[in-house]
DNA sequence: AATGAAATGAGAGCGCG
DNA sequence: CGCGCTCTCATTTCATT
């Protein structure tokens, strides 16, 4: 469920700081306060603001996936037999369970749905196919992308007007 | 370009930090130490060191596009004429610096790049598609897929064995 | 109503055993 | 690796515009 709480109402301070945070969140408000123009306790009242509105989600740590394992980035779209309401939901949330599922999203298309899933070897991506499309009786067709290279990886968001 | 550092030889301990610092980056040590058994120094030895390997690329806050006024998700396939390297490189170069695009893969299968993009609205793509596509003769064909829901929407990695 | 300066407190960073 | 200290930075208070 996408809940947007409020109206948020960003200024141009607002929209400087979480360019500035998207990037690294690590750095001191003094710091951002020198590069916007304010006090460090209004770039911190400004912060906890938007936390609260939910513009700003989540604060995390971007891990490299080779690092742990996890080489392998594989691409998927998925046509489902019978886009029910019910079996819609009942796919989303079986997708949204698997811990190899990074993202999936509900797309309009010749696809049903995009999946974007991180494996540490082909084996592991094909017992997932098995349990999740083959073992899946909704599921028509699946088509597979395996990843070469992450050109870009990130989920920033364009911060200016 | 990825760069794998080192042989990071992660231990359990790690994979345990990693697995809280990728939800939630902002946890005090001491809670992390608490959580792993282990003291918040020896947390914080850990953590400094799977900095500087590169096991932690970023720390980064999590924004909703929706708040900044990005709220569509599109989702493209873009499949190019030749594939030379030069001309993948400078499509590469081409999809990396467009801000609109928050992740860009290059691809074995059907398609040769898949494209992430954030835009405010339908028109925004269009413009898109006629500067990047429609405007470089390589592309010979893309298909798009417009996002309806963002079931799951992360850059986690499995952390577990 | 939101800001900045100064005081307070929590947490990160570092040397020690 | 854990314990302690120090010091930076986050957080609160308060006077100001």
């Amino acid at each position: 469920m996408s809940r947007s709480v409020k109206s948020p109402q960003l200024d141009a301070f607002d929209r400087k700081i979480l360019a500035i945070l998207q990037r690294d969140n690590s750095t001191p408000q003094r710091t951002i306060g020198d590069a916007v123009g304010l006090s460090a306790p209004a770039v911190q009242r400004r912060i906890k603001r938007m936390a609260e509105e939910g513009v700003i989600q989540a604060n995390v740590a971007v891990l490299d996936p080779a690092a742990l394992g996890q080489s392998i980035t594989i691409f998927v779209e998925v046509e489902v037999i019978s886009e029910t309401a019910k079996q819609i939901e009942e796919a989303k949330s079986q997708f949204a369970a698997a811990p190899e599922i990074q993202q999936c999203y509900y797309v309009t298309g010749e696809a049903d749905f995009v999946l974007v899933i991180v494996v540490p070897a082909m084996a592991d991506y094909e017992a997932l196919t098995r349990r999740l499309f083959f073992g899946n009786n909704n599921v028509k067709r699946f088509r597979t992308f395996v990843a070469m290279d992450r050109v870009k990886v990130g989920l920033s968001v364009p911060v200016e007007r």
